[in-house]
DNA sequence: GACTTGTTCTAGTTGCAATAGAACAAGTAG
DNA sequence: CTACTTGTTCTATTGCAACTAGAACAAGTC
């Protein structure tokens, strides 16, 4: 899998590599199975610090998306297998809604993080 | 109006009280013609620093939701009374979907803020 | 002219993300 | 059993953005 990440963004690195690997999920490109490259690895390779990776990794396994073991490495779980389409359909509808209201991405952040809580 | 912020939450101040005005709007509690609160009395009342006021203020007016002029304060556009349930729905969708396929708030920010910048 | 209120500037504090390195633990493979 | 792989835990440091603080300034109101 390809994994795009921004440094200069206001998101946390960790944050990103988790969002691409649900990305990568949802394009069937991520199969429950699957291993991820080991954290040292995928760190040197994006030139990362490997706790960096390893804290996006331990973020995708409180999601359920993949397990991890020593020694063995982060195996993708059946959850990958599961249907993203509603969320990308909501997603984009949001962002319409959001850019006719004149909404800015911040406060949309604020709106959205809100409403997760409830 | 009444202003709800969380000092121990991850979002900035600044957008949550941006956010809280929108809302405000969307309830109809801040209609086109209103005048917020001067920066350092919010401040005040709300134990906060005026700068920090005047950072959410700003980033109102760069909204289009109000207009700043020094002696007057910060006067609610016309476009306050804009119909935010298009995007309250989307919201409601988004989060729903999101819960559906275990998608953390943080990884859905990020899915957000990408959707965002396109 | 006095007052209100946003604007700008400098400066210090704090917390989190990220980096760095090392030691450790649990599993895999020969 | 041994060597290797790979996640886990720990300590420490750096960099940056949010927030705070105080002061001077500018444009408008009354």
């Amino acid at each position: 899998m390809l994994w795009r990440i921004d440094p200069a963004g206001d998101e946390p690195l960790y944050a990103q590599l988790a969002a691409q690997a649900h990305i990568a999920a949802a394009r069937n490109e991520l199969r429950p199975g699957d291993r991820l490259p080991a954290a040292r690895e995928l760190a040197d390779s994006l030139d990362l610090n490997v706790h960096t990776v390893l804290k996006a990794y331990q973020q995708l396994r409180d999601e359920g998306l993949i397990e991890l073991r020593r020694g063995r490495g982060a195996v993708v779980t059946a959850r990958a297998a599961t249907d993203m389409s509603p969320v990308q359909k909501a997603l984009v509808a949001l962002v319409d809604a959001a850019r006719s209201a004149n909404i800015s991405t911040e406060t949309l952040t604020v709106l959205l993080k809100e409403a997760m809580s409830r």
